[in-house]
DNA sequence: CGAGTTTGACCGGCGC
DNA sequence: GCGCCGGTCAAACTCG
């Protein structure tokens, strides 16, 4: 467009303003306009133009004052004047910045479309491992199966017994493949509303693999059909189809943690409904249901260690039916992971590979707070992913998996071993308290779940909290404060635990649960044990005052075996069972330490040592 | 008085 | 079929 001027005149009452406007685009492109407004302002006409809406440039705008104005007139064309100017320089701004913006949106779009391909592409090579992980096992001939699992089963899963005889017949019952796997299949424990991602296409696999519930068997495996009783009947008649499939009875994952308490505080609600003098174990061992919900189906039993009575073994059975407290997910959520592995451990052994798996572990250089993750490449017999202890069994057609949480420091790995071989009819995973976030060497995992509802003043029983269903909530008012110590320390776990899952993907499941065991319910902690430390004093003298026999001191302590080292040592605990306060132990220490290392006794308390 | 525990009785699975 | 054993039931009991 050319340079155009116009310019009008207009006479009004002898004044007349011509205004002149040349308008240059700032693009190059030059627009003139020309307006003539009159307007009446004291009297005289002004000629102005008004159209704020056009484009203006630096460049573009003239001003031709024709006749005689008035100064103040002309003071306020120049403000006018100037104010365009800020306005143009304004609009250059933003529209410099509109195509940064433009420029850096572009970025992330095409940022997004890479990440989502690639995201998509390990996907399918997931699925495709998976998928050539199952035709490999169906395409392994039934006798070759049979020749192998023996020695496969006592390699990875690490059969300990104390009665070879009825091992044996179990040994024999899992020696063939797909029996294993249907075992494998049931080994699903843990929350309904708690998943793992990575595990989600065993999910497809097997409906029961990895929803990480405490699946009640019976009611929801498909394979699960009839009872056990018909389920030997048609083993010893030779059908090993169908006895695969009914092979497994209900999943159970036990807990072997060392423990003052009579029980573990999970975050579940349990009532007791019955005790037992278990045979092999003077520790009565307690009936636990689960009441949160009036049909949850969930199961649980607690029985002491006989061999060391700070040792706690909690097991569980059924799935929740219900959704659970957040401090009620880290249990499962660790079961869950032990399951998991187990699975995976399990399927790669059938491949034979289990010997080829990756050695990766993260030194202390990277990993200065103990994640000590172990895979170990020839696992021992009872090694599971570097875990010792580790192996499976039934018992009474329950498939049970034990977390050992008692192994951490030598002397205690000793007795735990002992009480192992004691109870052989579980598998044992070892998940040393190393495997946790730990500050201190000597603090267990198992200490986190110390603060458990414990404040039953030594009755045993598991009420408390069942007052406050969601008691154990109020551990997440104090995370703050948890976030602020600990959240340098979960960066460099998650790094280490990073290094992990980039070295072994399966054994993302364990990590998660690990991790989302601590991020998940890493508050509280802190003002129960304070609180404990408030009762300890109290709970000290009760502890003294009583001489009990330390076996059969059920019917003051609940579980039994606790004895006067336990009257004690509960002082420890919340009592206003703060919940599962799954943060680094040391934190209670930190906490707790200064009031309460006197009601430890010196010499087995190590773990609440300072 | 209600909620939870205790404890002996009972039931069913399993081995002999 | 019998006895052992694990697990559950339910009345009695305790506690707050």
């Amino acid at each position: 467009m050319e340079n155009t001027t116009t310019s009008e005149e207009k006479s009004f009452l002898g004044n007349t303003i011509i205004m002149e406007e040349r308008s240059m685009k700032s693009n190059g492109k030059e627009e003139s306009t020309s307006m003539e407004i009159n307007k009446e302002e004291r009297g005289k006409h002004i000629e102005e133009e008004e159209n704020s809406s056009m484009p203006f440039s630096a460049n573009g705008n003239s001003l031709r004052i024709t006749k005689q104005v008035p100064l103040t007139m002309e003071k306020n064309t120049v403000d006018l004047l100037s104010r365009r100017k800020n306005q143009e320089d304004q609009l250059k701004l933003a529209e410099a910045e509109m195509g940064v913006v433009k420029e850096e949106n572009e970025r992330l779009k095409m940022l997004l479309e890479r990440t989502v391909k690639e995201y998509q592409s390990l996907q399918m090579q997931f699925f495709d491992i998976l998928q050539q992980e199952n035709k490999s096992k169906d395409t392994v001939p039934s006798h070759q199966q049979a020749k192998k699992e023996p020695e496969l089963v006592s390699l990875s899963l690490g059969i300990t017994s104390a009665e070879p005889k009825k091992e044996d017949k179990k040994n024999n019952n899992f020696s063939n493949g797909q029996e294993e796997e249907k075992l494998n299949a049931a080994l699903s424990l843990g929350l309904q509303d708690y998943r793992f991602e990575p595990s989600s296409t065993e999910h497809v696999r097997n409906n029961s693999c990895s929803n990480n519930s405490f699946e009640e068997q019976k009611e929801e495996e498909p394979t699960e059909i009839w009872p056990p009783s018909k389920i030997l009947k048609t083993m010893k008649s030779g059908d090993e189809e169908v006895s695969q499939q009914s092979q497994v009875k209900k999943t159970r994952v036990s807990i072997r943690a060392r423990c003052d308490t009579p029980t573990m505080n999970d975050g579940c609600q349990w009532r007791k409904y019955g005790q037992k003098i278990a045979k092999g174990n003077p520790c009565p061992r307690a009936y636990y249901r689960c009441t949160v919900s009036p049909s949850c189906p969930v199961r649980k039993q607690v029985q002491r260690c006989f061999n060391d009575m700070s040792i706690l073994i909690t097991t569980y059975e059924g799935k929740h039916d219900h959704p659970l407290p957040v401090s009620a997910t880290a249990m499962a959520s660790t079961t869950s992971a032990a399951v998991s592995m187990l699975q995976s451990q399990s399927s790669t052994s059938l491949q034979g590979g289990l010997n080829t798996s990756a050695s990766v572990p993260i030194s202390t250089s990277t990993n200065p707070h103990g994640f000590n993750f172990t895979l170990s490449q020839n696992p021992s017999p009872q090694q599971l992913y570097g875990l010792p202890n580790s192996s499976i069994s039934t018992l009474n057609s329950h498939p049970t998996i034990t977390l050992d949480l008692t192994t951490n420091a030598p002397s205690r790995l000793s007795s735990s071993f002992s009480s192992a071989q004691r109870y052989p009819s579980t598998s044992s995973l070892n998940f040393s308290s190393s495997f946790f976030p730990s500050l201190e060497p000597n603090n267990t995992f198992q200490t986190q779940w110390n603060n458990g509802p414990t404040n039953y003043n030594n009755h045993g029983t598991v009420p408390a909290y069942n007052k406050n269903p969601i008691g154990n909530l109020n551990s997440i008012e104090k995370q703050p404060f948890q976030e602020q110590l600990y959240q340098p320390y979960m960066k460099e776990s998650i790094v280490a635990a990073t290094k992990a899952i980039a070295s072994n993907p399966k054994f993302q499941s364990v990590l998660a649960a690990a991790l989302t065991s601590y991020v998940g319910t890493s508050g509280g902690g802190v003002k129960e044990n304070q609180d404990a430390c408030e009762s300890s004093s109290m709970k000290l003298k009760w502890g003294e005052s009583h001489t009990m026999n330390p076996i059969y001191s059920s019917s003051q302590n609940g579980i039994g075996c606790g004895s006067s080292y336990l009257n004690k040592s509960s002082s420890f605990n919340s009592p206003k069972q703060g919940g599962l306060a799954l943060f680094p132990p040391n934190l209670l220490q930190l906490s707790a330490s200064n009031n309460c290392a006197s009601a430890a006794p010196p010499d087995n308390r190590d773990h609440f040592k300072l």
